[in-house]
DNA sequence: CACGTCACTGTTTTT
DNA sequence: CAGTGACGTG
């Protein structure tokens, strides 16, 4: 390797790149060329001699991290590439709390709660303090023991805090009592919820100074992305790292944070210079994304705003067209005016589908867009919603595997003890949990030694308890040498999941059975991949660990040609050559609430420039008088936000008002999506997690192009042999309803049926 | 213990 | 409107 791609970089660029002295800030604009720098930097670095391991590279999506992790491979090849501590600050976090669980008085197979678990187990602690869950929605306490955390606030802390005057002015005294309880009860489940990840972690290097000495020794250099999106902690978590050497790279872009909800804090970006003395401070202001107009009508928004780093993003592309404001009467019309502008951009600009970005506020604006699409037959996808994980019957086999993993998990514990049903009812359960609560045991150490932890119940009730408690110890059992797959189905059988998810064939349970479906095949994809890198760690609680910290966003399904409908906050980091912001209305966007504040409006105004910026050659905006909200219409003024951009950067439209609803186009039906039902709608269209590499799919069967009509005969590699009676969709919702001779019939998802043709 | 009915309550959400 | 959770009945 040698120092040629350094050529690819502009002057600001290679500054940035170049310059490892001690800490630096490298604002990076819109459009910038964040990511090159920062894979860049890491090439230099390895260049320079330093040691892959040595380089922590923090990010906040698991996508990020494995993109800049294959840019940096292209760069430097693969062998040094796979050595980068590179990650997400949870999962980075995760692995060493795991390797020094015991320090902290946790196992290493610690569970990880995300907030589902988090949000259930304070809903119960406040009915166990008898506390009026009217004063106390489980939800805000949640949000408030969470920004505690956020704050590095343990619940001794917070007793001496403004938060608890806070709480205390709000009649909510016991927010307090509820947090230290759900620390208790965490630590007796031996679980973490994702906040703890990074708790803890900051715990572990203050208490043991030798561990915080390790790592600061190893992590001789560390660089953050996304760094305006950072909290308190992670800020703090970094600087223990970074203690003794300074070697700190953080690359962000103040105008771009839009998370303060979650705890990320502006100041941390804003101060750095205060923080780190002496530290660079780099701007990269050459936008290579968008034309010139749209650049500087983001420029004129973000201008509004008080708190900012000052800088001057600026682009050599085309000039461009001026942002478009169009106004309509209602939502509905919003829509059509949307779509028919979409049809119009496509055949003048000779595009595809994927080309355009519908971006809204709040989730529950993409209705109207999904009915006029589905009108319209435009192909398109939504992003958000529930996620797969978030799945009731996800959640429940993930349950299982969970209490496999770590007995102790109350969560998981009670998700399954009942479900399926086995006759251990209300009651039942309320005893157990009493008993552990009084002797300050799991749940599971309540059931193995009934009688020290005063269980009192009836034989037969015991006798269930006691087969159940069996069935889950030989797993445990099984665990560490088992194949994680056969594990996992003979799980998913003996515990009766299947018999219950195959007892009915509504649409419902249909639907389930695709999503186990879904997750089976991501199993394998898991092993499979795992192997083709050559590690061992194959076994299901690995599976645990990756698919705890895992979202939807993190794989994309990108050659799709579709239009892309997706809130603005999902679509930070991605770009499109024309994007339609819609919904400019006062009290949708900016938000009520949010407006409130200075600082809330400012948060506002900064995810409008993310929007705007998000448009390469297109930008255009709308806004509805009339729109349905929680069933009735509501009136509301163009958002304030339309003004805050330079007037000669926006042309008013008035072109498009009142367009007829009944448009009808002759090739509409050339792309005519499925009908869907309504309750599975967005279901189908959500991203699949693991979509099976297709390497490994095309050798045993094929996805994409199936081949079957109805009569054809298959072998299916799990369900043997079976006759089609029934193929529908297209392309990735293509399914085909089969019947197997030893099964009877089956629906499967042809993007994931492994079978052959007979 | 399963299922139906009623009241309630609504931002954004990288992990 | 629609999804959720609490509560009561078979």
């Amino acid at each position: 390797m040698n120092s040629d791609f350094l050529n690819d970089l502009n002057e600001s660029q290679r500054e940035a790149v170049l310059y490892t002295d001690g800490p630096s800030l490298v604002i990076a604009g819109a459009g910038s060329g964040k990511t090159r720098v920062l894979t860049y930097k890491i090439a230099w670095l390895l260049l320079q001699g330093l040691k892959p391991w040595s380089i922590l590279a923090l990010t906040f999506t698991n996508k990020a991290a494995k993109e800049m992790k294959e840019r940096i491979a292209n760069l430097v090849g693969i062998e040094q590439a796979r050595y980068l501590q590179m990650g997400t600050f949870h999962s980075i976090f995760a692995r060493i709390l795991r390797a020094n669980a015991n320090r902290l008085g946790f196992s290493s197979n610690f569970t990880i709660y995300d907030q589902g678990d988090s949000r259930s187990l304070i809903k119960t602690i406040i009915k166990e303090l008898e506390l009026d869950d009217k004063t106390y929605k489980h939800t805000a306490v949640a949000d408030r023991i969470s920004l505690a955390k956020n704050h590095l606030m343990l619940p001794a802390d917070y007793a001496t805090s403004t938060v608890y005057q806070t709480d205390i002015e709000r009649k909510q005294p016991h927010i307090i009592d509820i947090y230290k309880r759900y620390q208790e009860r965490c630590h007796q489940s031996n679980a973490m919820d994702f906040d703890d990840l990074l708790v803890n972690t900051w715990l572990l290097f203050r208490n043991h100074e030798d561990i915080r000495k390790k790592y600061s020794e190893q992590f001789a250099f560390v660089l953050v992305d996304e760094y305006q999106d950072t909290n308190y902690a992670q800020q703090q978590i970094v600087s223990q790292i970074s203690e003794e050497r300074q070697m700190v790279c953080v690359v962000g872009d103040d105008a771009q944070s839009i998370y303060s909800f979650r705890g990320a804090n502006i100041d941390n970006i804003l101060d750095f210079r205060k923080q780190y003395n002496g530290a660079k401070l780099f701007k990269l202001e050459q936008n290579y994304r968008s034309t010139q107009k749209i650049v500087a009508a983001a420029n004129s928004l973000i201008r509004h705003n008080e708190r900012q780093i000052p800088k001057n993003v600026f682009s050599e592309k085309d000039e461009g067209d001026k942002l478009r404001w169009i106004q309509s009467y209602s939502d509905r019309e919003e829509a059509a005016i949307v779509c028919k502008k979409i049809r119009q951009l496509k055949l003048s600009e000779q595009g595809h589908w994927s080309d355009f970005a519908i971006l809204y506020r709040t989730n529950s604006q993409s209705r109207s867009f999904e009915e006029q699409m589905r009108k319209d037959a435009i192909p398109y996808r939504i992003y958000g919603g529930l996620s797969f994980y978030q799945r009731k019957e996800i959640k429940d086999i993930i349950a299982y595997f969970r209490l496999v993993a770590n007995n102790d998990d109350e969560e998981a514990f009670r998700r399954i003890i009942n479900y399926p049903t086995r006759g251990i009812g209300a009651t039942t359960e309320g005893k157990i949990i009493d008993s552990a609560n009084k002797f300050g045991v799991s749940l599971w150490q309540v059931i193995s030694q009934p009688q020290m932890f005063q269980l009192n119940l009836s034989g037969a009730t015991m006798k269930k308890i006691e087969s159940f408690r069996t069935m889950v110890e030989e797993w445990t059992k099984a665990l560490p040498d088992a194949d994680a797959y056969e594990l996992a189905s003979t799980i998913y059988h003996v515990s009766g999941m299947h018999a219950d998810i195959y007892s009915s064939r509504e649409p419902e349970y249909q639907s389930k059975q695709e999503n186990i479906e879904e997750m089976f095949a991501g199993l394998n994809t898991f092993i499979e991949s795992r192997r083709e890198e050559g590690s061992d760690n194959i076994s299901l609680t690995d599976f645990l660990q990756e698919v705890s910290l895992m979202t939807d966003i993190d794989s994309d399904e990108a050659g799709d040609d579709k239009v892309s409908l997706m809130t603005i906050h999902s679509a930070k980091g991605l770009e499109f050559p024309s994007v339609f912001i819609v919904g400019m209305e006062e009290n949708i966007f900016p938000s009520s609430q949010c407006a409130a504040s200075a600082r809330g409006l400012e948060e506002e105004r900064r995810l409008f420039y993310v929007a705007i910026t998000r448009a390469e050659r297109h930008c255009t905006l709308t806004s509805a008088q009339y729109r349905y909200r929680y069933g009735n219409l509501d009136y509301n003024r163009p958002s304030r936000f339309i003004n805050d951009i330079d007037p000669s950067l926006l042309y008013i439209d008035k072109s498009s008002g009142g367009i007829q609803m009944q448009n009808a186009h002759p090739v509409a039906h050339q792309f005519k999506a499925d009908p869907m039902p309504k309750a599975t709608a967005s279901r189908y269209d959500l991203p699949s997690r693991f979509k099976p590499v297709s390497k490994s799919n095309q050798t045993t069967g094929l996805a994409k192009n199936h081949d079957l009509k109805p009569g054809d005969i298959i072998e299916h590699q799990r369900f043997g042999i079976g006759k089609v009676i029934q193929v529908e969709g297209y392309g990735e919702n293509a399914k085909a309803t089969i019947e197997f001779t030893n099964l009877g019939i089956k629906q499967l998802l042809l993007k994931f049926a492994k079978y052959v043709k007979r």
